[in-house]
RNA sequence: CGGGGCGUGGCGCAGUCCGGUCAGCGCGGCUGCUUUGGGAGCAGUAGGACGGAGGUUCAAAUCCUCUCGCCCCGACCA
């Protein structure tokens, strides 16, 4: 755009040249003028963003949507990921991992080979080049991996070994949303261990769950590392990172008192309290209407935890199994999963649950069927539950497991919920709501046994080589960051992940004071390598701060004429909206300073 | 994939039920003057043929059919 700073004084424009000509040893600009940066600005929310993270990443100008689920990077937002790069790649490599680029379009065979090909379904991008050979576009990258490590690791010598990259992945999601928190095309850093042997890997995995608490730490968030089902990428076992936040999708439990904290799909629940009630017959109750458990147990006068609900599952590679639960409890889908080894369970339709047992939604009934049935816990000692009889109307009380009806086995099937006790202490537990940046898993040798990447051990024999695999979202942690911090006015971010670290904001463009001083304090902090955004558009006041609360760089400074008079600017503290003002001359060495204690 | 909502200048929307009076409003862009510590005012100006394709009709943004895309809620994941 323009290339005269406005009404500056003679070597004005000199000043700000020297600033924007000094880069970081990445070569990136220190400095930036606001007029002529592509960062384009939304007075309005835009129509198709829901989640705060969302409508700000668009309105603040870092990121553009081409089509669902896939987003340019503008260049405020690049800078955000190269600087989280920068973080994660002083952490990997100081702990002797090392960066290589594995391609994105990879052959289809490694897929059939690992035998993932039909367990991704279609959320793996499958295609054809132009000889009809198959290909995909790599969702992950554990299959390339171990094809390359197959390769060319032949001894234990070779190990441990812990190789990585920043990779653009595509995962086909059958629902994209929320802007970059889940793309179908985005940007993961996936590393991946190899380890001789089990206590190895272990050391591995352990190295790398150090290293991504000393990421996320950096990086300025508030997190929870939490333990994990390890899922589609399989293994033995794994922790997720959360960042935690109301409007995150995934369900966290944690411990004040000793420290546990888990995944609610994987959080382990024993002893909590159920209605035993009193050994007593089996007796046939007329409850007409009482469908649901909290109408049935006011109708009965029962606690709700002395209700045995029912429920008639469908596996996935099997038949129905029916599944009893204390009636004030939720099932855990995971859990069932897991427990079960039938693939995944779905909940049977009414119309086949009364093909399969003869009964009616909410009547279904324990006593008598002939299908499997698996209990949790919570049943086990129950002396006089509430079950179903199979027919509309009527329900049985004094139901006793054992005794009454067949429990083929007893699992940990509950989800957990505030208040439970915890697994480790017994103490009580609480919930909290998190977005999953980062997942660390042991993969064991699932994949090397699988795809024949094996060593020759010290003795001369051969074993297949145990590995782990560790994933954080890029963008996904910007988002997540937006997400935690940001207010009415637009984004807050942390020091660690801003674009840049400090506006610039010279409120009058035409008062050659103004731009003198402004041109001066600019080119001082790129000089103290502090990142700045001088914002020389000759727009009226207001509109510059609006701009300046909604990209939400951690500290803006003012120089107007009122301030230049006193020989003054103005710093103010996005996070805190503290100001303070400070003399002309030292102002960028205390910028910088407060630059570096942020840091 | 099931359920719900929506596609009209760059952005946000009205108009659609009840075809014609319809292509409109706000923001943004551009020009000029005024203005300059919290998204300025006035005047002027450019820009869309209503997601796409068929159809009904004298006449379609509006009705019908098909299709593409987007957003939200559910089952998956970094």
């Amino acid at each position: 755009m323009e290339n005269d700073a406005g009404a500056g004084p003679p070597g004005c424009q000199a000043l700000i040249d020297e600033a924007l000509s000094l880069t970081d040893p990445a070569g990136e600009p220190y400095a930036r003028r606001l007029s002529g940066y592509f960062a384009p600005t939304l007075k309005e929310d835009p129509a198709e963003a829901e989640l705060a993270s969302h409508r700000l990443m668009i309105r603040a100008g870092l990121i553009r949507r081409l089509a669902g689920g896939i987003y340019t990077y503008l260049p405020a937002m690049l800078r955000s990921i190269r600087k989280l790069e920068r973080i994660v790649r002083r952490a990997l490599n100081s702990r002797g991992a090392q960066e290589l680029l594995m391609p994105a379009v990879q052959p289809l065979e490694l897929w059939q080979e690992s035998g993932r090909d039909r367990k991704y379904g279609p959320e793996l991008l499958r295609l054809k080049d132009r000889h009809g050979r198959d290909f995909a576009i790599g969702p992950t990258h554990e299959e390339v991996m171990t094809d390359i490590v197959r390769r060319d690791v032949r001894s234990f010598r070779d190990l441990p070994l812990n190789l990585y990259q920043f990779q653009t992945k595509f995962r086909d999601e059958i629902r994209p949303r929320f802007g970059l928190m889940r793309g179908r095309e985005f940007i993961m850093k996936d590393a991946y261990s190899f380890d001789t042997d089990s206590e190895s890997a272990n050391a591995s995995y352990r190295a790398m769950h150090e290293a991504y608490t000393e990421i996320f730490t950096r990086c300025g968030l508030r997190f929870a590392s939490v333990e994990a089902d390890s899922g589609a990428i399989g293994g033995s076992f794994s922790h997720e990172f959360m960042v935690l936040a109301d409007s995150g999708e995934n369900t966290l439990i944690s411990c004040p008192s000793c420290g546990y904290a888990a995944n609610q799909e994987k959080a382990e629940l024993a002893g909590y309290p159920v209605a035993r009630g009193e050994e007593s017959p089996l007796a046939r109750v007329h409850t007409p209407d009482q469908r649901h458990v909290p109408e049935l147990a006011g109708f009965l006068g029962v606690p709700e935890s002395s209700i045995i609900k029912s429920m008639l599952f469908v596996l996935e590679d099997g038949g129905p199994v029916l599944v009893l639960i204390p009636g004030d409890r939720e099932i855990n889908l995971v859990k069932l999963e897991n427990a079960l080894a039938g693939g995944r369970p779905r909940l049977a339709e009414p119309g086949e649950a009364l093909a399969i047992t003869g009964a009616p939604p909410g009547f279904v009934t324990p006593v008598g069927v002939r299908i499997p049935v698996a209990a949790d816990r919570g049943v086990e000692g129950m002396l006089a539950g509430v079950v179903g009889t199979g027919e509309e109307g009527w329900h049985y009380t004094g139901a006793r497991p054992g005794r009454d009806f067949r429990v083929d086995s007893y699992h940990d099937l509950a989800l957990s919920a505030a208040g439970d006790p915890c697994p480790r202490c017994g103490g009580p537990v609480e919930v909290r709501k998190g977005i999953e940046v980062g997942h660390v898993f042991k993969l064991g040798t699932r994949y090397s046994e699988a795809m024949g990447a094996r060593v020759a051990l010290a003795d001369g024999t051969e074993a297949p080589i145990f590995m782990g695999c560790y994933g954080i979202g890029i963008g996904r942690t910007i988002a997540a960051s937006v997400e935690q911090s940001h207010d009415k006015d637009g984004i807050v971010w942390p020091m660690p992940l801003a674009p840049f670290e400090a506006a610039l904001l010279p409120l009058q463009t035409q008062n050659p004071a103004v731009m003198g001083a402004a041109a001066r304090l600019f080119r001082d902090l790129a000089a103290l390598g502090v990142e700045t955004v001088l914002d020389d558009r000759d727009e009226r006041p207001g509109l510059k701060f609006k701009d300046a609360d909604l990209l939400g760089l951690p500290l803006r400074v003012t120089v107007s004429e009122r301030s230049v008079a006193r020989g003054e600017c103005e710093l103010r503290e996005r996070a805190t909206g503290k100001v303070t003002m400070l003399p002309l001359e030292t102002a960028a060495a205390a910028i910088r300073e407060l630059r570096d204690r942020a840091l």
